[in-house]
RNA sequence: GUCCCUAUCGUCUAGUCGGCCUAGGACUCCGCCCUUUCAAGGCGGCAACACGGGUUCGAAUCCCGUUGGGGACACCA
Protein backbone atom coordinates (compact mmCIF):
# COMPACT_ATOMS: atom_id res chain seq x y z
CA UNK A 1 0.00 0.00 0.00
CA UNK A 2 1.37 3.35 -0.68
CA UNK A 3 -0.47 6.33 0.40
CA UNK A 4 1.40 8.90 -1.91
CA UNK A 5 -0.67 7.80 -4.92
CA UNK A 6 -2.68 10.82 -6.02
CA UNK A 7 -5.35 9.55 -9.40
CA UNK A 8 -7.22 12.79 -10.87
CA UNK A 9 -10.14 12.09 -13.23
CA UNK A 10 -10.34 15.54 -14.99
CA UNK A 11 -12.82 15.94 -17.35
CA UNK A 12 -14.54 19.17 -18.83
CA UNK A 13 -17.88 19.92 -18.15
CA UNK A 14 -20.00 19.31 -21.47
CA UNK A 15 -23.32 18.57 -20.21
CA UNK A 16 -22.99 14.75 -19.72
CA UNK A 17 -20.39 12.14 -18.81
CA UNK A 18 -19.44 10.15 -21.85
CA UNK A 19 -19.18 5.99 -21.28
CA UNK A 20 -15.53 6.56 -22.16
CA UNK A 21 -14.97 9.01 -19.48
CA UNK A 22 -16.61 6.53 -17.38
CA UNK A 23 -14.33 4.08 -17.88
CA UNK A 24 -11.53 6.23 -17.40
CA UNK A 25 -12.87 7.30 -14.02
CA UNK A 26 -14.08 3.98 -12.85
CA UNK A 27 -10.46 2.71 -13.81
CA UNK A 28 -9.24 6.00 -11.70
CA UNK A 29 -10.96 4.81 -8.52
CA UNK A 30 -10.21 1.21 -8.89
CA UNK A 31 -6.64 2.61 -9.26
CA UNK A 32 -6.66 4.83 -6.20
CA UNK A 33 -8.54 2.76 -3.96
CA UNK A 34 -6.85 -0.34 -5.01
CA UNK A 35 -3.18 1.53 -4.00
CA UNK A 36 -5.05 3.47 -0.74
CA UNK A 37 -4.52 6.44 -2.81
CA UNK A 38 -6.60 9.51 -3.13
CA UNK A 39 -9.34 10.27 -5.84
CA UNK A 40 -8.98 13.74 -6.86
CA UNK A 41 -11.96 15.57 -9.14
CA UNK A 42 -10.84 18.40 -11.11
CA UNK A 43 -12.96 20.21 -13.40
CA UNK A 44 -11.56 21.16 -16.96
CA UNK A 45 -13.17 24.29 -17.40
CA UNK A 46 -10.96 26.41 -19.58
CA UNK A 47 -13.08 26.79 -22.48
CA UNK A 48 -15.28 29.73 -21.90
CA UNK A 49 -16.95 29.24 -25.45
CA UNK A 50 -18.36 25.62 -24.38
CA UNK A 51 -19.22 26.50 -21.09
CA UNK A 52 -22.53 25.37 -19.45
CA UNK A 53 -24.56 26.02 -17.31
CA UNK A 54 -25.37 23.63 -14.70
CA UNK A 55 -23.15 21.30 -16.51
CA UNK A 56 -20.51 20.48 -13.38
CA UNK A 57 -23.50 19.90 -11.06
CA UNK A 58 -24.84 17.25 -13.63
CA UNK A 59 -21.77 15.72 -14.33
CA UNK A 60 -20.84 15.24 -10.28
CA UNK A 61 -24.38 13.86 -9.77
CA UNK A 62 -24.48 11.19 -12.24
CA UNK A 63 -20.30 10.42 -11.04
CA UNK A 64 -22.39 9.46 -7.71
CA UNK A 65 -25.03 7.72 -9.51
CA UNK A 66 -22.60 5.28 -10.65
CA UNK A 67 -21.23 5.12 -6.92
CA UNK A 68 -17.82 6.54 -7.92
CA UNK A 69 -17.20 9.07 -4.80
CA UNK A 70 -14.10 11.39 -4.85
CA UNK A 71 -12.18 12.36 -1.86
CA UNK A 72 -10.92 16.07 -3.18
CA UNK A 73 -12.99 18.47 -5.73
CA UNK A 74 -14.59 21.67 -6.19
CA UNK A 75 -17.14 20.61 -3.98
CA UNK A 76 -15.72 19.02 -1.77
CA UNK A 77 -11.84 20.94 -1.26
CA UNK A 78 -9.09 19.70 -0.44
CA UNK A 79 -4.93 20.25 -0.06
CA UNK A 80 -4.51 21.57 -3.74
CA UNK A 81 -7.57 23.41 -4.60
CA UNK A 82 -9.23 25.23 -5.99
CA UNK A 83 -10.22 22.38 -8.28
CA UNK A 84 -11.50 24.04 -10.78
CA UNK A 85 -9.32 25.09 -13.51
CA UNK A 86 -11.22 28.73 -14.10
CA UNK A 87 -10.02 29.38 -10.66
CA UNK A 88 -6.29 28.57 -11.03
CA UNK A 89 -5.49 31.21 -13.79
CA UNK A 90 -2.52 32.61 -12.09
CA UNK A 91 -1.09 29.49 -11.87
CA UNK A 92 -0.92 29.45 -15.54
CA UNK A 93 -0.26 32.80 -16.01
CA UNK A 94 3.05 31.66 -14.18
CA UNK A 95 3.89 28.94 -15.17
CA UNK A 96 3.92 30.58 -18.84
CA UNK A 97 6.27 33.54 -17.27
CA UNK A 98 8.58 30.93 -16.55
CA UNK A 99 8.60 29.61 -19.73
CA UNK A 100 8.71 33.20 -21.62
CA UNK A 101 11.61 34.08 -19.20
CA UNK A 102 13.52 30.63 -20.04
CA UNK A 103 13.08 30.99 -23.59
CA UNK A 104 11.34 27.64 -24.18
CA UNK A 105 7.61 29.59 -25.05
CA UNK A 106 7.24 32.80 -27.27
CA UNK A 107 4.49 35.24 -27.81
CA UNK A 108 2.21 34.95 -30.41
CA UNK A 109 0.00 37.67 -32.13
CA UNK A 110 -1.34 35.72 -35.11
CA UNK A 111 -4.85 36.25 -35.45
CA UNK A 112 -6.49 32.85 -36.24
CA UNK A 113 -7.49 34.20 -39.73
CA UNK A 114 -3.94 34.52 -40.78
CA UNK A 115 -4.00 30.75 -39.22
CA UNK A 116 -6.09 29.27 -40.49
CA UNK A 117 -4.86 30.87 -43.97
CA UNK A 118 -1.67 29.17 -43.38
CA UNK A 119 -3.28 26.00 -42.71
CA UNK A 120 -5.23 25.96 -45.78
CA UNK A 121 -2.34 26.98 -48.05
CA UNK A 122 0.12 24.09 -46.38
CA UNK A 123 -2.92 21.73 -46.87
CA UNK A 124 -3.07 22.81 -50.40
CA UNK A 125 0.52 22.35 -51.08
CA UNK A 126 0.26 19.23 -49.16
CA UNK A 127 2.73 20.55 -46.73
CA UNK A 128 3.13 19.84 -42.99
CA UNK A 129 0.22 22.10 -41.35
CA UNK A 130 2.36 23.34 -38.30
CA UNK A 131 2.84 27.03 -37.23
CA UNK A 132 4.92 28.63 -39.36
CA UNK A 133 6.90 30.03 -36.02
CA UNK A 134 6.66 33.77 -37.47
CA UNK A 135 6.62 35.24 -34.36
CA UNK A 136 9.01 33.54 -32.78
CA UNK A 137 11.68 35.48 -34.51
CA UNK A 138 10.38 38.66 -33.84
CA UNK A 139 12.37 41.30 -32.40
CA UNK A 140 12.19 41.70 -28.31
CA UNK A 141 11.67 45.51 -28.75
CA UNK A 142 8.74 44.93 -31.07
CA UNK A 143 6.82 42.13 -28.86
CA UNK A 144 7.81 44.56 -25.99
CA UNK A 145 5.87 47.10 -28.10
CA UNK A 146 2.85 45.14 -29.15
CA UNK A 147 2.40 43.73 -25.99
CA UNK A 148 1.99 47.18 -24.39
CA UNK A 149 -0.18 48.23 -26.86
CA UNK A 150 -2.54 45.19 -26.06
CA UNK A 151 -2.35 43.83 -28.88
CA UNK A 152 -4.15 40.30 -28.55
CA UNK A 153 -1.72 37.04 -28.44
CA UNK A 154 -1.18 33.64 -26.92
CA UNK A 155 1.68 32.17 -25.98
CA UNK A 156 3.63 29.03 -27.65
CA UNK A 157 6.07 26.21 -26.81
CA UNK A 158 9.25 26.63 -28.73
CA UNK A 159 9.54 23.10 -29.44
CA UNK A 160 13.19 22.17 -29.59
CA UNK A 161 14.41 20.87 -32.85
CA UNK A 162 16.22 17.37 -33.02
CA UNK A 163 14.86 15.88 -30.08
CA UNK A 164 13.32 12.25 -29.46
CA UNK A 165 11.02 12.32 -26.61
CA UNK A 166 9.83 9.17 -24.61
CA UNK A 167 7.31 7.92 -22.87
CA UNK A 168 7.28 4.76 -20.32
CA UNK A 169 3.60 4.36 -20.67
CA UNK A 170 2.17 1.99 -18.21
CA UNK A 171 -0.24 0.23 -20.95
CA UNK A 172 2.00 0.47 -24.06
CA UNK A 173 5.32 0.37 -22.87
CA UNK A 174 7.69 2.57 -24.60
CA UNK A 175 6.55 5.20 -26.94
CA UNK A 176 9.01 7.44 -28.80
CA UNK A 177 8.19 10.57 -30.65
CA UNK A 178 10.55 13.46 -32.78
CA UNK A 179 10.54 16.60 -31.34
CA UNK A 180 10.81 18.21 -35.06
CA UNK A 181 7.21 16.85 -35.87
CA UNK A 182 5.58 18.09 -32.76
CA UNK A 183 3.82 21.92 -33.55
CA UNK A 184 4.47 24.69 -31.35
CA UNK A 185 1.46 24.17 -29.45
CA UNK A 186 -1.00 27.19 -28.20
CA UNK A 187 -0.61 27.75 -23.94
CA UNK A 188 -2.23 30.89 -23.63
CA UNK A 189 -5.25 31.66 -25.21
CA UNK A 190 -5.59 35.45 -25.96
CA UNK A 191 -8.23 35.28 -23.27
CA UNK A 192 -5.47 34.42 -20.75
CA UNK A 193 -7.24 31.17 -20.58
CA UNK A 194 -4.67 28.23 -20.62
CA UNK A 195 -5.19 25.10 -23.46
CA UNK A 196 -5.49 21.78 -21.83
CA UNK A 197 -2.23 20.98 -22.67
CA UNK A 198 -0.38 23.72 -20.24
CA UNK A 199 -3.19 23.54 -17.41
CA UNK A 200 -3.12 19.88 -16.88
CA UNK A 201 0.72 19.56 -16.57
CA UNK A 202 0.37 22.52 -13.86
CA UNK A 203 -2.65 20.90 -12.25
CA UNK A 204 -1.17 17.91 -12.39
CA UNK A 205 2.23 18.71 -11.07
CA UNK A 206 0.68 21.05 -8.26
CA UNK A 207 -1.67 18.46 -6.92
CA UNK A 208 0.83 16.07 -6.79
CA UNK A 209 -1.03 14.23 -9.14
CA UNK A 210 1.24 10.33 -9.39
CA UNK A 211 -1.20 8.34 -12.12
CA UNK A 212 -2.43 10.21 -15.05
CA UNK A 213 -4.95 7.75 -16.98
CA UNK A 214 -6.55 9.14 -20.22
CA UNK A 215 -7.92 7.86 -23.51
CA UNK A 216 -5.69 6.65 -25.80
CA UNK A 217 -7.12 10.11 -28.16
CA UNK A 218 -4.08 11.75 -25.68
CA UNK A 219 -1.15 9.68 -26.78
CA UNK A 220 -0.36 11.89 -29.66
CA UNK A 221 -0.07 14.99 -27.30
CA UNK A 222 2.40 13.21 -24.86
CA UNK A 223 5.69 14.64 -26.26
CA UNK A 224 4.33 18.20 -25.59
CA UNK A 225 3.67 17.45 -21.99
CA UNK A 226 6.84 15.69 -21.92
CA UNK A 227 8.64 19.14 -22.59
CA UNK A 228 6.36 20.72 -20.34
CA UNK A 229 7.53 18.85 -17.38
CA UNK A 230 11.06 19.12 -18.15
CA UNK A 231 10.57 22.63 -18.94
CA UNK A 232 8.99 23.94 -15.30
CA UNK A 233 11.03 21.12 -13.92
CA UNK A 234 8.28 18.84 -13.06
CA UNK A 235 9.00 15.27 -12.13
CA UNK A 236 7.02 13.05 -15.04
CA UNK A 237 4.16 11.06 -13.23
CA UNK A 238 3.39 7.64 -14.50
CA UNK A 239 1.22 7.91 -17.19
CA UNK A 240 -1.01 5.40 -19.05
CA UNK A 241 -3.09 5.77 -21.83
CA UNK A 242 -6.29 3.69 -22.09
CA UNK A 243 -7.70 2.05 -25.40
CA UNK A 244 -10.70 3.81 -26.89
CA UNK A 245 -14.23 2.64 -26.67
CA UNK A 246 -15.90 2.09 -30.03
CA UNK A 247 -18.71 2.12 -32.10
CA UNK A 248 -19.98 -1.08 -33.87
CA UNK A 249 -17.61 -0.21 -36.85
CA UNK A 250 -15.11 0.40 -34.44
CA UNK A 251 -14.57 4.31 -34.77
CA UNK A 252 -14.41 6.12 -31.91
CA UNK A 253 -17.58 5.37 -29.44
CA UNK A 254 -19.93 8.60 -30.59
CA UNK A 255 -22.74 10.55 -30.27
CA UNK A 256 -24.40 9.70 -34.31
CA UNK A 257 -24.18 5.98 -33.44
CA UNK A 258 -26.39 5.46 -29.99
CA UNK A 259 -26.11 6.58 -26.84
CA UNK A 260 -22.92 7.85 -25.72
CA UNK A 261 -24.05 9.61 -22.30
CA UNK A 262 -24.53 7.47 -19.18
CA UNK A 263 -27.24 9.73 -18.50
CA UNK A 264 -28.64 8.16 -21.24
CA UNK A 265 -28.30 4.24 -19.55
CA UNK A 266 -29.43 5.78 -16.83
CA UNK A 267 -32.99 6.89 -17.94
CA UNK A 268 -33.23 3.84 -19.56
CA UNK A 269 -33.76 2.03 -16.64
CA UNK A 270 -30.39 0.82 -16.52
CA UNK A 271 -28.45 -0.04 -13.31
CA UNK A 272 -25.58 1.86 -12.22
CA UNK A 273 -23.90 -1.56 -11.03
CA UNK A 274 -24.82 -3.10 -14.30
CA UNK A 275 -23.61 -0.35 -16.29
CA UNK A 276 -20.25 -0.06 -13.90
CA UNK A 277 -19.36 -3.63 -14.23
CA UNK A 278 -19.68 -3.51 -18.10
CA UNK A 279 -17.89 -0.62 -18.51
CA UNK A 280 -14.92 -2.20 -16.17
CA UNK A 281 -14.81 -5.21 -18.65
CA UNK A 282 -14.40 -3.20 -21.58
CA UNK A 283 -10.55 -3.02 -21.95
CA UNK A 284 -9.73 -4.80 -19.04
CA UNK A 285 -10.52 -8.29 -17.74
CA UNK A 286 -9.48 -9.81 -13.77
CA UNK A 287 -8.20 -13.01 -15.85
CA UNK A 288 -10.91 -15.30 -14.40
CA UNK A 289 -13.91 -16.55 -15.44
CA UNK A 290 -16.06 -14.76 -13.41
CA UNK A 291 -17.48 -11.51 -14.67
CA UNK A 292 -20.69 -10.57 -12.46
CA UNK A 293 -18.32 -8.57 -9.73
CA UNK A 294 -19.47 -5.60 -7.22
CA UNK A 295 -17.33 -2.40 -7.30
CA UNK A 296 -15.55 -4.07 -3.80
CA UNK A 297 -14.61 -7.26 -6.27
CA UNK A 298 -13.38 -5.01 -9.11
CA UNK A 299 -11.04 -2.67 -6.61
CA UNK A 300 -9.60 -6.25 -5.05
CA UNK A 301 -8.79 -7.50 -8.39
CA UNK A 302 -8.15 -4.56 -10.66
CA UNK A 303 -4.45 -3.37 -11.74
CA UNK A 304 -3.38 -1.81 -14.66
CA UNK A 305 -1.09 -4.66 -15.91
CA UNK A 306 -4.28 -6.39 -17.03
CA UNK A 307 -5.44 -3.04 -19.29
CA UNK A 308 -6.04 -4.16 -22.72
CA UNK A 309 -4.19 -1.97 -25.53
CA UNK A 310 -6.41 -2.55 -28.03
CA UNK A 311 -9.71 -0.57 -28.85
CA UNK A 312 -13.31 -2.18 -27.55
CA UNK A 313 -16.58 -1.92 -28.95
CA UNK A 314 -19.44 -1.08 -27.16
CA UNK A 315 -21.70 -4.12 -26.77
CA UNK A 316 -25.42 -3.23 -26.25
CA UNK A 317 -26.39 -6.77 -26.05
CA UNK A 318 -23.71 -7.38 -23.48
CA UNK A 319 -24.93 -5.00 -21.57
CA UNK A 320 -27.99 -5.66 -21.46
CA UNK A 321 -26.92 -9.04 -20.26
CA UNK A 322 -25.35 -7.59 -17.25
CA UNK A 323 -28.79 -5.29 -16.44
CA UNK A 324 -30.59 -8.42 -16.58
CA UNK A 325 -28.23 -10.04 -14.36
CA UNK A 326 -28.44 -7.84 -11.62
CA UNK A 327 -32.10 -7.38 -11.96
CA UNK A 328 -32.44 -11.20 -10.83
CA UNK A 329 -30.14 -10.96 -7.60
CA UNK A 330 -31.62 -7.01 -6.75
CA UNK A 331 -32.96 -6.69 -3.65
CA UNK A 332 -37.20 -6.74 -3.54
CA UNK A 333 -37.53 -3.41 -1.55
CA UNK A 334 -35.16 -1.54 -4.04
CA UNK A 335 -36.90 -2.83 -7.31
CA UNK A 336 -40.25 -2.04 -6.03
CA UNK A 337 -39.04 1.55 -5.38
CA UNK A 338 -37.93 1.56 -8.90
CA UNK A 339 -41.15 0.32 -10.07
CA UNK A 340 -43.59 2.96 -8.24
CA UNK A 341 -43.13 5.97 -10.35
CA UNK A 342 -43.78 3.95 -12.98
CA UNK A 343 -47.12 2.12 -12.11
CA UNK A 344 -48.28 6.10 -11.12
CA UNK A 345 -47.53 7.43 -14.28
CA UNK A 346 -49.95 5.02 -15.85
CA UNK A 347 -52.23 5.61 -13.26
CA UNK A 348 -51.98 2.10 -11.84
CA UNK A 349 -50.45 3.66 -8.59
CA UNK A 350 -53.19 2.22 -5.49
CA UNK A 351 -51.29 -0.99 -4.83
CA UNK A 352 -50.01 -2.17 -1.55
CA UNK A 353 -46.85 -3.22 -0.79
CA UNK A 354 -47.36 -6.49 -0.56
CA UNK A 355 -49.11 -7.03 -4.06
CA UNK A 356 -46.20 -5.21 -5.93
CA UNK A 357 -43.42 -7.37 -3.90
CA UNK A 358 -45.60 -10.29 -5.58
CA UNK A 359 -45.68 -9.43 -8.90
CA UNK A 360 -41.86 -8.52 -8.51
CA UNK A 361 -40.92 -12.14 -7.43
CA UNK A 362 -42.91 -13.15 -10.50
CA UNK A 363 -41.55 -11.32 -12.56
CA UNK A 364 -38.14 -10.61 -12.19
CA UNK A 365 -36.84 -13.65 -13.89
CA UNK A 366 -39.08 -13.01 -17.17
CA UNK A 367 -37.48 -9.28 -17.79
CA UNK A 368 -33.88 -7.47 -17.60
CA UNK A 369 -35.24 -4.03 -16.87
CA UNK A 370 -38.07 -2.79 -14.87
CA UNK A 371 -40.03 -0.94 -16.91
CA UNK A 372 -40.80 -3.95 -18.59
CA UNK A 373 -43.03 -5.16 -15.85
CA UNK A 374 -45.90 -2.84 -16.62
CA UNK A 375 -44.87 -3.08 -20.00
CA UNK A 376 -45.24 -6.80 -20.07
CA UNK A 377 -47.86 -7.52 -17.70
CA UNK A 378 -49.73 -4.20 -17.40
CA UNK A 379 -53.03 -7.03 -16.38
CA UNK A 380 -51.53 -7.50 -12.68
CA UNK A 381 -53.02 -4.01 -12.08
CA UNK A 382 -55.78 -3.91 -14.86
CA UNK A 383 -58.31 -6.35 -16.01
CA UNK A 384 -57.90 -6.95 -19.62
CA UNK A 385 -59.80 -5.69 -22.17
CA UNK A 386 -58.22 -7.52 -25.31
CA UNK A 387 -57.27 -10.74 -26.48
CA UNK A 388 -54.08 -11.49 -27.85
CA UNK A 389 -54.59 -12.53 -31.46
CA UNK A 390 -52.12 -14.85 -31.87
CA UNK A 391 -52.80 -16.86 -28.52
CA UNK A 392 -56.86 -16.61 -29.00
CA UNK A 393 -56.14 -18.53 -32.89
CA UNK A 394 -53.46 -21.44 -30.74
CA UNK A 395 -54.95 -21.62 -27.48
CA UNK A 396 -58.70 -20.61 -27.31
CA UNK A 397 -60.53 -24.35 -28.65
CA UNK A 398 -63.91 -25.04 -29.47
CA UNK A 399 -64.30 -26.34 -26.40
CA UNK A 400 -62.04 -24.15 -24.53
CA UNK A 401 -65.75 -21.91 -22.67
CA UNK A 402 -67.13 -25.28 -21.59
CA UNK A 403 -63.81 -25.86 -19.41
CA UNK A 404 -63.73 -22.39 -17.93
CA UNK A 405 -67.18 -22.02 -17.76
CA UNK A 406 -67.54 -25.17 -15.57
CA UNK A 407 -64.36 -24.42 -13.54
CA UNK A 408 -66.13 -21.46 -12.19
CA UNK A 409 -67.32 -23.56 -9.57
CA UNK A 410 -64.31 -25.33 -8.19
CA UNK A 411 -62.82 -21.82 -7.88
CA UNK A 412 -65.56 -20.28 -6.20
CA UNK A 413 -66.03 -23.25 -3.94
CA UNK A 414 -61.76 -23.23 -2.94
CA UNK A 415 -61.30 -23.48 0.50
CA UNK A 416 -58.46 -20.89 0.25
CA UNK A 417 -56.89 -19.54 -3.03
CA UNK A 418 -53.18 -19.70 -3.15
CA UNK A 419 -51.31 -21.65 -5.83
CA UNK A 420 -51.26 -24.47 -3.41
CA UNK A 421 -54.74 -25.04 -3.29
CA UNK A 422 -55.24 -23.95 -7.19
CA UNK A 423 -52.75 -26.53 -8.93
CA UNK A 424 -53.89 -29.97 -7.18
CA UNK A 425 -57.49 -28.89 -7.78
CA UNK A 426 -57.00 -27.89 -11.31
CA UNK A 427 -55.39 -30.83 -12.03
CA UNK A 428 -58.18 -33.16 -10.50
CA UNK A 429 -60.50 -30.87 -12.78
CA UNK A 430 -58.60 -31.89 -16.09
CA UNK A 431 -58.36 -35.24 -15.00
CA UNK A 432 -62.11 -35.77 -14.29
CA UNK A 433 -63.68 -33.79 -17.38
CA UNK A 434 -60.85 -36.84 -19.27
CA UNK A 435 -58.24 -33.94 -20.68
CA UNK A 436 -55.09 -32.77 -20.08
CA UNK A 437 -54.20 -29.95 -17.41
CA UNK A 438 -52.90 -28.07 -20.70
CA UNK A 439 -57.01 -27.47 -22.22
CA UNK A 440 -57.92 -26.06 -18.60
CA UNK A 441 -54.69 -23.86 -18.30
CA UNK A 442 -54.12 -22.19 -21.84
CA UNK A 443 -57.77 -20.86 -21.69
CA UNK A 444 -57.19 -20.18 -18.21
CA UNK A 445 -54.25 -17.62 -18.60
CA UNK A 446 -55.83 -16.16 -21.57
CA UNK A 447 -58.83 -15.24 -19.90
CA UNK A 448 -57.23 -14.03 -16.73
CA UNK A 449 -53.85 -11.90 -18.55
CA UNK A 450 -54.99 -11.77 -22.21
CA UNK A 451 -51.65 -12.60 -23.03
CA UNK A 452 -49.95 -15.93 -23.59
CA UNK A 453 -47.15 -16.16 -21.80
CA UNK A 454 -46.24 -14.58 -18.43
CA UNK A 455 -45.34 -16.33 -14.88
CA UNK A 456 -46.98 -19.74 -13.76
CA UNK A 457 -50.31 -19.26 -14.17
CA UNK A 458 -51.50 -20.80 -10.13
CA UNK A 459 -49.04 -18.08 -9.02
CA UNK A 460 -50.27 -15.18 -10.66
CA UNK A 461 -53.88 -16.40 -10.11
CA UNK A 462 -53.20 -16.25 -6.23
CA UNK A 463 -51.56 -12.79 -6.37
CA UNK A 464 -54.79 -11.69 -8.29
CA UNK A 465 -57.06 -12.98 -6.03
CA UNK A 466 -60.03 -14.90 -6.33
CA UNK A 467 -62.40 -12.02 -6.96
CA UNK A 468 -60.67 -10.68 -9.46
CA UNK A 469 -59.91 -14.11 -11.81
CA UNK A 470 -63.72 -14.80 -11.68
CA UNK A 471 -64.35 -11.24 -13.05
CA UNK A 472 -61.78 -11.60 -15.73
CA UNK A 473 -62.94 -15.35 -16.72
CA UNK A 474 -66.36 -13.71 -16.79
CA UNK A 475 -65.37 -11.54 -18.73
CA UNK A 476 -63.79 -13.54 -21.13
CA UNK A 477 -66.69 -15.47 -21.51
CA UNK A 478 -68.33 -12.46 -22.90
CA UNK A 479 -65.89 -11.36 -25.44
CA UNK A 480 -64.38 -14.66 -26.75
CA UNK A 481 -67.32 -17.16 -27.00
C1' G B 1 -0.94 13.04 -46.28
C1' U B 2 2.29 12.86 -41.70
C1' C B 3 3.01 10.83 -36.87
C1' C B 4 1.45 7.45 -33.18
C1' C B 5 -1.27 3.17 -31.43
C1' U B 6 -3.24 -1.55 -32.54
C1' A B 7 -4.38 -6.84 -34.63
C1' U B 8 -7.36 -14.39 -31.14
C1' C B 9 -14.63 -16.46 -32.64
C1' G B 10 -19.74 -11.23 -35.19
C1' U B 11 -18.68 -8.68 -30.04
C1' C B 12 -15.98 -8.55 -24.96
C1' U B 13 -11.90 -11.51 -23.99
C1' A B 14 -8.35 -15.93 -21.64
C1' G B 15 -3.84 -17.06 -23.58
C1' U B 16 1.38 -13.30 -18.80
C1' C B 17 8.42 -17.24 -18.72
C1' G B 18 7.08 -20.28 -26.67
C1' G B 19 5.31 -26.87 -25.68
C1' C B 20 -0.32 -28.36 -20.75
C1' C B 21 -4.09 -24.86 -27.16
C1' U B 22 -7.26 -30.75 -31.48
C1' A B 23 -7.10 -22.22 -28.66
C1' G B 24 -10.82 -21.60 -22.96
C1' G B 25 -14.95 -18.37 -21.01
C1' A B 26 -18.96 -14.68 -21.74
C1' C B 27 -22.71 -12.06 -25.01
C1' U B 28 -25.53 -13.03 -29.52
C1' C B 29 -27.57 -17.06 -32.62
C1' C B 30 -29.20 -22.36 -33.15
C1' G B 31 -30.66 -27.22 -30.93
C1' C B 32 -32.04 -30.32 -26.76
C1' C B 33 -33.72 -30.90 -21.63
C1' C B 34 -36.94 -28.92 -17.85
C1' U B 35 -42.14 -27.23 -18.26
C1' U B 36 -49.30 -25.32 -17.98
C1' U B 37 -47.19 -20.64 -21.15
C1' C B 38 -43.22 -17.09 -21.47
C1' A B 39 -38.82 -16.67 -19.39
C1' A B 40 -34.90 -18.27 -16.34
C1' G B 41 -31.77 -22.40 -15.73
C1' G B 42 -29.03 -26.90 -17.37
C1' C B 43 -26.70 -29.36 -21.51
C1' G B 44 -24.81 -29.14 -26.45
C1' G B 45 -23.60 -26.65 -31.17
C1' C B 46 -21.86 -22.81 -34.95
C1' A B 47 -17.76 -19.52 -34.76
C1' A B 48 -11.16 -16.91 -34.24
C1' C B 49 -4.95 -17.04 -33.69
C1' A B 50 -5.11 -10.99 -40.49
C1' C B 51 -1.16 -12.39 -44.13
C1' G B 52 4.04 -13.44 -45.46
C1' G B 53 8.80 -14.35 -43.96
C1' G B 54 12.14 -15.70 -40.27
C1' U B 55 14.18 -17.64 -35.04
C1' U B 56 13.29 -22.63 -32.76
C1' C B 57 13.07 -29.59 -32.03
C1' G B 58 8.44 -26.73 -31.33
C1' A B 59 5.06 -20.05 -32.17
C1' A B 60 -1.46 -17.56 -31.17
C1' U B 61 2.78 -16.59 -28.05
C1' C B 62 9.57 -13.91 -30.06
C1' C B 63 11.69 -10.80 -34.52
C1' C B 64 10.95 -8.36 -39.38
C1' G B 65 7.73 -6.94 -43.17
C1' U B 66 2.87 -6.42 -45.47
C1' U B 67 -2.10 -5.51 -45.00
C1' G B 68 -6.28 -4.07 -42.19
C1' G B 69 -8.40 -0.99 -38.26
C1' G B 70 -8.16 3.25 -35.11
C1' G B 71 -6.42 7.87 -33.03
C1' A B 72 -4.00 12.62 -33.37
C1' C B 73 -2.52 16.59 -36.35
C1' A B 74 -7.25 23.88 -33.12
C1' C B 75 -6.46 30.12 -29.28
C1' C B 76 -11.66 22.04 -27.91
C1' A B 77 -10.85 19.07 -24.28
Amino acid sequence: MNDTVRVRFAPSPTGYLHVGNLRTALYDYLLARRLGGTWVLRIEDTDRNRHLEGAEKALMAVLRWCGLEWDEGPDKGGPYGPYRQSERLPLYRAAADTLLAQGNAYHCFCTSERLDAMRKAAQAEGRDEKYDRTCMHLASGDVQARLAAGVPHTVRLKVPAGETLILDDLVRGRVEFQSDLADDQVLLKSDGFPTYHLAVVVDDHQMRITHVLRGEEWLSSAPKHLLLHRFLGYPLPHFAHLPLILNPDRSKLSKRQGNVAVEDYRDHGYFPEALVNFIAFLGWNPGHERELLTVEELTQEFSLQRVGKSGAVFNQEKLHWFNEQYLKAMPGERLLATLRPLLAARGWGDHDDIFLACVIDLMRERVAFVHEIPEKAGWFFEDPTSYEEATVRKRWKPDSAGWLRDFVAVLESLPAFDHATLEPAARAYAEGRGGKLGDLVHPLRLATTGVGGGPGLFELMEVLGREACLRRIQRALEMLV
